[in-house]
This record gives C-alpha cells, sequence and structure tokens, in this order.
DNA sequence: TTGCGTGCAAACTTTTTGCATAAAG
DNA sequence: CTTTATGCAAAAAGTTTGCACGCAA
C-alpha cells in the first residue's frame, strides 16, 4: 500500500504555496505545465515566483507526491499526482485537438512482470501513452 | 509496407550533411540526442552546425524518417530512425545508469486494439517505456 | 538561374541557480 | 536561533529563427 500525502510530507516545514500547488493537482484530470501551475495560483496568490513553483514541483517527484510526464509534441515537461497502483492510469492524447483523455485502469501490469521474468530486469515503473484521433476530431473535418 | 528511405526522401535535393545524420542514426541502437548527432558528425565535418542537424532532424520527423522518443529524466529530446511495424520496438530504461536497453519486439499491438474497440479513439501510435534496474545495476552497490 | 540547404549569430523558451530575506519550528 | 522555503534576477540548457551565401538541379 502506498503512504498518503500528509504522510509523504513528514518531517517537512509546511508551505502554503506546496500545498497549493498539491491541492491544484490533485483537481485535475490531465497533467500540467510547470508555467500553468504557476499562472493558476498566481490568480489568488499574487506573489509565488515561478521558481518556487520549479522547487516544490522537484520535491514533489522525489517525494513520489508527483509524476513527470513527457510527451512527444511539447517540449516542456507536464506533472500530475501519483496515484496508487489500482487507480494508476494512462492517457490517451489526441493529435489534433492535444486533448489526454484518461484510459481507465493500467493495462501494462501483467506485460511487466512477464518482462522482468524474460530479461532479469527490475521494474519499478513505466510509461504508456496511446497517439491517434479522439471521437470528436475523427469525426470532423475529413 | 513502409517505403524506404530514398523514396522518402524523393524530390528533396541532396545534402551530405542530412545522409551523415541519417547514416549515424541508422548505426545506433539507442535514440540519440541532436547535441550527440551534432557532435558526432563534427568529428569528420568539422563545418556542420547545429541548428542544420536541428533542421534535419525536424525534416525527417515531417518525413517519418526519424522519431522522437522523450523520457522522463531528460528534458532534451532523442531520436531514432523509424522501425517499420515488425521491428520496432521499446526500450527499458536503467534508472541508474541511464542505459535504454530495447526491448526485442513490441507488446502493445494487441492491447492496442482491444483499446481502440472500447473507446473509438482511432490509434495512430503509442509510446511505451520501462524504467528499473538493469542486471548490471542491480548486482553493484546495495 | 532558382530556390533549397547551410552557417552563424541572435532570439526564445524552459529550467536551474545564487543570493539575500522571510517564515517555520 | 537555526534552517528550510521563498522571491527575484541572472544564468544555463535546449531549440528556433533571420539573414546572407553556396550549392544542387
Amino acid at each position: 500500500m502506498q503512504k498518503s500525502i500528509p504522510e509523504k510530507l513528514k518531517g517537512l516545514r509546511t508551505s502554503k504555496n506546496r500545498d497549493e500547488v498539491i491541492a491544484l493537482l490533485q483537481k485535475q484530470s490531465a497533467p500540467m505545465a510547470v508555467e500553468d501551475i504557476y499562472e493558476n495560483i498566481r490568480k489568488t496568490n499574487s506573489k509565488i515566483s515561478l521558481s518556487t513553483v520549479y522547487r516544490i514541483i522537484e520535491k514533489l517527484v522525489n517525494l513520489n507526491i508527483a509524476h513527470k510526464v513527457t510527451t512527444l509534441d511539447d517540449n516542456k515537461a507536464l506533472y500530475e499526482i501519483v496515484k496508487d497502483s489500482h487507480t494508476h492510469h494512462h492517457y490517451m492524447i489526441c493529435v489534433k485537438c492535444k486533448k489526454m483523455i484518461p484510459i481507465d485502469d493500467c493495462p501494462v501490469k501483467e506485460l511487466e512482470k512477464e518482462i522482468e521474468d524474460k530479461t532479469g530486469f527490475n521494474i519499478t515503473g513505466h510509461k504508456f501513452e496511446l497517439y491517434g484521433e479522439c471521437e470528436n476530431c475523427a469525426h470532423k473535418d475529413k
């Protein structure tokens, strides 16, 4: 079982900024860019700085509270809250509208075990993304 | 069936630089960063410029000769020659030594079809990467 | 001769860092 | 008090662009 976020934060000083970043990420259904996190928080907390957001994100990733997600079309990193293993999921990314659509559960788990046995690699994580046209975009144009 | 590289290049002017980039990428078993391509080619062709490499890579990606690969630990893009569907493969990335180890074939194909049926998404590509410790690093230290 | 491909330098974007100050414990 | 967290500005790192020139066709 995974530790809860408050457990993972144990030992650190409290920080309003950090709490706001966590709360914001928890509300999202798709990963967010650092810049977007910054601008969003800025609406209600005009003092936070971009470098603080970067530093908070770095910490959250180290504590395994957030994950980095990378996409093929974008040079900037996206982040999302780590889901525990049975809510953990992946995304389909529409190559037209760029929407990221969550896939309900993770279909990779069994594969992972198989490959582990076959190769002797000790697998601790994975990344899985699908690209294509979402229903909306497939119906439009053409 | 896929078009061959010379077929894909049809219509473009010949370019020594582009040929060297393609030849270099074809020799690799793991994807390369633009900077590495640049430095490698520079050893024998001291005149090529970094922006030319970027422009060549952009063209190769548009022509579907090369692919972009993104990894979680690195902010820079990596590129590799597009493999046709039956040699197409994925990587296990060692979180310690950062080595990228190819997984022989693509175990995702069936999954893809399944998800396509279930969701109505028209899947055109995917990304699949495994993270963990390679055999070497697992034996070392600890 | 036309215009694609290239080198060079400058601009841009994203991320990291140094330093002085504020706030937490 | 001591140390972590923060803001600001500057620096780095990666990528893109403008311009003039060379070379392929």
